[in-house]
RNA sequence: GGACGGUUAGCUCAGCGGUAGAGCACUGCUUUCACACGGCAGGGGUCGCAGGUUCAAUCCCUGCACCGUCCACCA
């Protein structure tokens, strides 16, 4: 092996081995439980970002645990055709051709699309490859597959047929710049600075006007009433009266209506049903006329005066208020903030807007999917989700489905030139059913519109299994395991997946939904394009110069503008640019970070020690493979022909307790979804059990080549062993390296047969992968040899905070006295004298016999026994003094403390016996060091070191 | 206007009734035959503020402050 890991000369190469090897396709057996993760399909033209690699790294993590565990774990993966997303990227290559999409035919135009898709599409599965995740590849799906398109039309046939989809003209959130309704969701508001105009209408009989107050005053042109509150005195009499409409002369009547606040403004509400929502619903309930005012984008139409018509819905504002100024209609204006809607993706003000769409009734299905997790059939985890899923649910408004796009799922209606309305599989069926309903052939014309995107998403969990035909693997996989995905698409996806799931499946999609927080950068900033700030995965794996990183980041921005600071911005986080960490270390990071219920600030100085623990755990592998070809050079006999002649040293039988303890708590780790408790726990084992203690524990019986002997057998079996494993329970977080380690590893191992008198090496599994997730039974808990170690721990740390505080060389090797010692210590010392003697680099320790009298030492405390290191000549005795007092000092406060505890009589009477007893025991413990430390005091001080 | 989250060591974060932890950074010693992407030792925190409950509060309750997110029709 190297002395240093690469992990770029490894990852490529086994992860095309995996894929080879069909390792990644669930395992067929019957009894096989299934496990079962659908992946969030990424946007087909797009690229992974942080965000995903997480995400990815999560589920990759569960899917490799769960089929090490024997399950039949699949990860289903795909793409999504992101149809408002995809159709603008490709709409703005147009545009930088100097070409519209409205200069191509639409099948001109979505040829364009599918040869984008072939063209950028595989950025994505080249992403996944890399950060190892072991999706079954055979299965790959599009959501506009042919396969996905004939869910997506029998799904909405079948709501269709239940009336739980209708088309209806009604005001929908449109987007005036992409030309295309948008769902509630799409649309986001922000609190923007603007004005409130006091705009005065005149009573018709000529006494006086009416005040009120807009936002948007270029609306009043589609006014078809003045509310005011029922109850509000000012104006009660007026109800009735007839109002002139400014610069139209149109007469609007004055309703009252209990939607008005009268507190607000001057308590008269101008009523604009075709322009605003709330508006709309008065309309409604006093059968009050819509007049629309708008052309599709936002301009005035004519509707509006002549000399109005055709100006943009903001010039025509200015041009209004100039004109109402003029002839005195604007009785004053204030500042004012309001909330503006803006379309996700176009970042235009939402129009609300009259049009015939399509809408899935959603109440319908909204209850059982709210049931569903009211009862615990779906789990969140973190638990407080489901507030967010049920306010949103409890609350939710019909979903407009229809987009005026080319690029998405073709609505499956026909329609006859009577605009009679025939919902069908295809056009055949639908021209059938035309001609039943109207006697005669007719000709017919689809519906031009698309489906919203995440109409398709929504039927992801059951159609990537075939449905609407009943397969085997829908049997078999329906319901997925668990959902991993972002709080931000709890609505647009999850829910409606829920919804569907129950509607179609008559099951839920998924048992859990693990929600994970935003990766954002150091400096807590969302990660965007427009910010520069954006990280590709794959050059925290690769690395990535400076200059190459800065040209990434500025490449293709919507606003130019903005790269100079984007590349000073990234020079100064990035001097030298990012370098290589490989996929491994960003994996362990990922799930060390991943904690619930918080957002995650990544740190790439993390990546940086998970390297560092990469390259750790390489070494020690290194030491491990070294040290058995020394001892057995050829195949494994040496170490594990004759049965019986093994001797497992306490070391050897305490590594092996705590590697059972690590397994145990790994399990526990990701049955919670704590990957991070993962993280950490293999970490600490790895590094400060593993390495730190055990492979020092073990050089000593190993030195002196020649014949093993059984403890060194015994040695050599427990490294390679506790090793094998490890790697196992470290694969679902860091697939690559503990696949490259294992194969080295695991052929030197017996297989689990009992060892025959000529063993024949067991078969091992091609890969790690498949091998079986680690038995904690295996390594049972041993609490004597973890007594046994504590205390030969304790010793050595003794001895080491001596040599480091005192400054002594580690090469330099200290007399050691064992002063009080029981017969306990005594018998432990004896046992353990070659690996105390290496560990804490001291000389044959040396009892004190009682009454002897002690030389002057720096001194250290295990319990009762006294460790002595002999100060002459090594030792400085006001150095000594000085950490001698420390040490008091803190013993004296912790003493202070415990006694005022216990001298508490309400603690005493109040808490538990047990925490009395320990605080007493602690108590004891302390006093006993005071009183050791006493001793080593005086005896300092009598040498005459104390200062003046 | 509702709802949710956060505030713990210089930085990024765990912990959440009874001795305050990790990684990184920092200081000293150390280039001994797994690893200097290393080893050993060390320094560093009145756990946002104020009340309350309790024998005991970083942890539970209430209020406040600041930061963040989501939802909502006040023109």
């Amino acid at each position: 092996m190297d002395k240093t890991y690469s992990p770029a000369q490894i990852e490529q190469h086994w992860y095309a081995q995996w894929e080879l090897q069909g390792g990644f396709a669930p395992r067929s057996d019957a009894g096989a439980k299934a496990f079962c993760i659908m992946i969030p399909p990424p946007n087909v033209t797009g690229t992974l970002h942080m965000g995903h690699a997480f995400q990815d790294t999560i589920m990759d993590a569960l899917t490799r645990y769960h089929r090490m565990r024997g399950e039949a774990a699949l990860w289903q993966p795909g793409t999504d055709h992101a149809g408002i997303a995809t159709q603008m990227v490709v709409e703005r290559q147009l545009n930088a051709e100097g070409r519209r999409r409205t200069d191509l035919t639409r099948e001109e135009f979505l040829e364009r699309v599918w040869q984008w898709k072939a063209q950028s599409g595989g950025m994505i599965a080249h992403q996944l490859r890399r950060l190892g995740a072991s999706v079954d590849w055979s299965r790959d799906r599009f959501t506009m597959d042919e396969g996905m398109t004939r869910a997506v039309t029998e799904a909405f046939v079948r709501l269709h047929e239940q009336q739980l989809i209708y088309r209806g003209k009604r005001l929908v959130n449109w987007d005036p710049v992409l030309l295309t309704a948008l769902s509630d969701l799409e649309v986001l508001s922000e609190e923007e600075s603007g004005s409130l105009w006091y705009l005065r209408y005149p009573l018709s009989d000529g006494t006086g006007a009416l005040v009120v107050a807009t936002t948007r005053p270029e609306t009043m042109l589609g006014d078809t009433a003045v509310a005011v509150h029922p109850d509000d005195e000012r104006y009660r009499h007026l109800v009735g009266a007839t109002l002139i409409l400014p610069l139209s002369g149109r007469r609007i009547p004055i309703i009252a209506d209990g939607y008005v606040d009268p507190s607000f403004g001057s308590g008269c509400l101008k009523i604009t049903p075709a322009h605003d929502f709330n508006d709309y619903a008065v309309a409604q309930r006093h059968q009050l006329p819509l007049i629309n005012i708008f052309t599709p984008d936002a301009r005035l139409n004519e509707a509006a005066p002549p000399q109005l018509r055709g100006l943009d819905r903001f010039e025509a504002r200015a041009r209004i208020l100039v004109e109402l100024e003029a002839r005195g209609f604007i009785e004053r204006t204030e500042a004012h903030k309001l909330m503006v809607p803006r379309g996700d993706r176009s970042g235009a003000v939402i129009e609300p807007y009259l049009t015939d769409q399509w809408y899935v009734r959603v109440g319908e299905l909204a209850a059982p999917a709210i049931a569903a997790v009211e009862s615990g059939r779906i789990r969140f985890v973190p638990a407080n989700w489901d507030k967010t899923y049920f306010q949103w649910m409890r609350n939710i408004q019909d979903w407009c489905i229809s987009r005026q796009l080319w690029w998405g799922h073709r609505i499956p209606a026909w329609y006859d030139e009577a605009g009679h309305i025939y919902v069908a599989r295809d056009a055949a069926a639908a021209a059938a059913q035309a001609r039943a309903q109207r006697g005669r052939d007719v000709p017919l014309r689809q519906d031009e519109d698309v489906l919203d995107t995440w109409f398709s998403s929504a039927l992801w969990p059951f159609s990537t299994l075939g449905w609407p035909a009943e397969t085997a693997d829908l049997r078999r996989f329906y319901p997925g395991s668990v959902l991993v995905t972002g709080f931000d698409i709890i609505f647009f996806w999850v829910a409606r997946m829920i919804m569907m799931g129950l509607k179609f499946m008559a099951d839920v999609p998924f048992r859990d939904v693990y929600v994970h927080g935003l990766i954002r950068d150091a400096e807590g900033q969302k990660m965007s394009k427009s910010k520069g700030n954006v990280i590709d995965p794959l050059d925290i794996v690769d690395g990535i110069g400076l200059e190459a990183l800065i040209a990434k980041r500025t490449a293709g921005l919507m606003q130019p503008h903005l790269a100079p600071a984007i590349e000073a911005a990234t020079r100064k986080q990035f001097p030298q640019g990012i370098g290589a960490h490989g996929t491994d270390a960003l994996r362990f990071t990922f799930a060390s970070l991943a904690t619930h219920g918080r957002d995650i600030r990544f740190d790439l100085q993390r990546v940086g020690g998970n390297r560092n623990f990469c390259n750790k755990l390489w070494n020690a592998a290194r030491f491990v493979m070294l040290s058995v070809e020394q001892q057995a050079p050829g195949p494994q006999e040496l170490l594990f022909a004759e049965a019986g002649e093994v001797e497992l040293t306490v070391a050897d039988r305490w590594i092996r307790s705590r590697l059972g303890a690590a397994i145990r708590v790994v399990e526990g780790a990701f049955a919670d979804y704590r990957f991070d408790f993962a993280a950490a726990a293999l970490y600490e084992f790895t590094w400060h059990e593993y390495c730190d203690w055990y492979l020092e524990l073990a050089k000593p019986v190993l030195q002196g080549a020649g014949a093993a002997t059984p403890q060194q057998r015994g040695t050599l079996q427990t490294l390679l062993a506790v090793l094998e494993a490890l790697l196992r329970v470290l694969h679902p977080l860091m697939p690559f390296i503990t696949e490259e380690i294992w194969q080295r590893v695991a052929p030197r191992l017996p297989g689990p047969a009992p060892a025959a008198p000529a063993p024949v090496p067991v078969a091992v599994p091609a890969s790690i992968m498949l091998a079986p997730w680690p038995s904690a039974a295996d390594f049972a808990s041993d609490p004597a040899a973890e007594r046994d170690m504590h205390w030969l721990m304790q010793v050595v740390l003794g001895v080491r905070q001596i040599r480091g505080e005192m400054d002594l060389s580690p090469a330099r090797k200290l007399p050691l006295l064992l002063q009080n010692a029981s017969a306990a210590d005594l018998a432990l010392a004896q046992r353990h004298q070659a690996l105390l003697m290496r560990l804490a680099g001291v000389e044959t320790p040396c009892p004190l016999t009682d009454g002897a009298r002690a030389p002057p030492s720096a001194s250290a405390l295990v319990g009762e026994l006294t460790l002595l290191v002999p100060m002459a000549g090594l030792i400085d005795p006001v150095a000594e003094l000085a950490r001698l007092e420390k040490r008091m000092r803190k013993t004296g406060e912790e003493i202070s403390r415990a006694q005022a505890k216990l001298g508490n009589d309400k603690f005493v009477g109040a808490a538990p016996a047990a925490v009395v007893a320990q605080e007493r025991e602690r108590l004891a413990e302390f006093e006993r060091t005071r009183a050791g430390l006493e001793r080593q005091l005086a005896q300092v001080r009598a040498l005459g070191a104390d200062p003046p």
